[in-house]
DNA sequence: CGCAACGTTGAACGACTTCAAAGTGAGTGG
DNA sequence: CCACTCACTTTGAAGTCGTTCAACGTTGCG
């Protein structure tokens, strides 16, 4: 589930996208912002929920990057999704007692939150807009169940790899201009924490990407120099999404 | 998303159960019985769908087990999900061009077909049973998750652990009355493509989990003798799902 | 009964981790 | 402006966990 603005949503419907499958009608969008509330900023590291806490809302997220990452019983971390402009964050939990997943923000954030009453009135007003929801929901379960792949079946290197691609494609979704080079504000140790390796090995694959000619590094920013051959090394295929949604009930007008 | 029956759906409403969350009423039952297509079998080994094919519907088990899988580039194999009675199968993939899961029945297999539009008439005429299979693939989203961290930053010993854990918590539901001992149709090379190991090591691990007295094995059968432990060693924490659902739609009389 | 799939075990290998230490760079206070 | 600090990166060396390869045992099904 993506939800693009620049700014507040009620401020900037026609630049909304609700998701990556189909734009929302512009009443629909009129009761996604009515249902949401002010933007708020989050400073860098700070916690916007955590794990064990009860879910009482999702949030939308307007602009920053932000982490959703499990703390185990033996202390290590696994993150469990890099969030980006326009995703909805801790939906995930909305199904447990105690939410499973800490949101902390990477860089400074701005976020709106959607509580859930709100959430769930959609259901009955906007059907459409509910079932692209659904439809966002089963989209993310594909990326997790793509990504058990490459950490379960594969090399450090396809990991990182994949990893790369991976997140390449979601900032092209965001600004369809990037490039092959990309900022980021992950630091190796969070990439680890991502593709399930420890900080001195994404170090050393990190090398061995760029000796290869595959990538190369300055600082935060990241030029994938060969993207076929990422792609190919990353071991997941490519994925499209569903062109044909004319089993989804109509929008409204 | 779980809908138990061992009968048609049509012909055993009362025992039916939707989801995990909250029973659908009546009303609903019967607009998902009208849904879905009769029930088909389908012997053991057979294909139900393989990944790449364009996904026009998803499935609901009524009895058997189902394994849903990937295949890599290298010709390695992961297990996403094992299905059993009362699971919906296939979901994920209606978000996509392409079927990403290739649904293999693991034991002589009845289930029933549920169309796309079938689905999206569900967001209309039921959005209360909407708003349920939304939780539900939430809920799915979290078990996926919690596997990411088992498989990314846990041993072989907690894996295994987690994964015996999971099924017999899974296993309970469908048969509340089952011990702590319970039959399976997996073999060891299963499930080593479940838990992101070798087929050689799975077997070694079971060994370590019989000598330390935390499992017993017999054949297919398998006795887990200290849940507790297992479940502490498994590393992830136990998952409640919410409780307080007052924000859903109501449900239709 | 015979075959094929599955389970079990040993030994060698390799990928990744762990531990340790030094290098780099951005931010802060004197 | 410089020195200091802290977080992050980089590199080496040793160790461990899981894989790979190979062989043999076991089971169940046609």
């Amino acid at each position: 589930m993506r939800v693009f603005s620049d700014e507040p949503l009620s401020q900037a419907l026609p630049r909304a996208r609700l998701t990556e499958f189909r734009s929302p009608s512009p009443a629909e969008l009129a009761i996604l912002a009515s249902l949401a509330g002010p933007v708020q900023s989050v400073a860098r590291h700070r916690t916007i929920r955590r794990e064990g806490d009860r879910p009482q809302s999702v949030y939308m997220l307007v602009e920053g990057w932000v982490l959703s990452s499990i703390t185990l019983a033996d202390g290590s971390r696994q993150i469990l999704k890099v969030h980006l402009p326009g995703d909805i964050l801790g939906a995930p939990s909305i199904a447990l007692d105690r939410a499973a997943e800490t949101l902390t923000a990477l860089t400074p954030t701005r976020l709106r939150t959607i509580g859930l009453s709100a959430l769930g009135g959609l259901f009955t007003r906007a059907p459409h807009l509910a079932a692209l929801l659904f439809l966002s929901a089963q989209q993310e379960r594909v990326i997790l169940m793509d990504r058990l792949c490459s950490i379960g079946r594969t090399s450090a290197e396809c990991r990182l790899a994949a990893f790369l691609v991976h997140l390449h494609d979601r900032l092209k979704l965001i600004t369809p201009d990037v490039g092959a080079r990309f900022d980021h504000p992950l630091t190796q140790e969070q990439i680890g924490d991502i593709i399930g390796l420890t900080a001195v090995h994404v170090n050393r694959v990190f090398r061995a990407l760029e000796d290869r000619k595959l990538i190369l590094r300055e600082g935060h920013g990241i030029e994938l120099l060969d993207m076929a051959a990422l792609r190919k090394l990353s071991g997941v295929p490519a994925r499209t999404l569903a062109q044909d949604l004319s089993w989804l009930p109509k929008p409204l007008d």
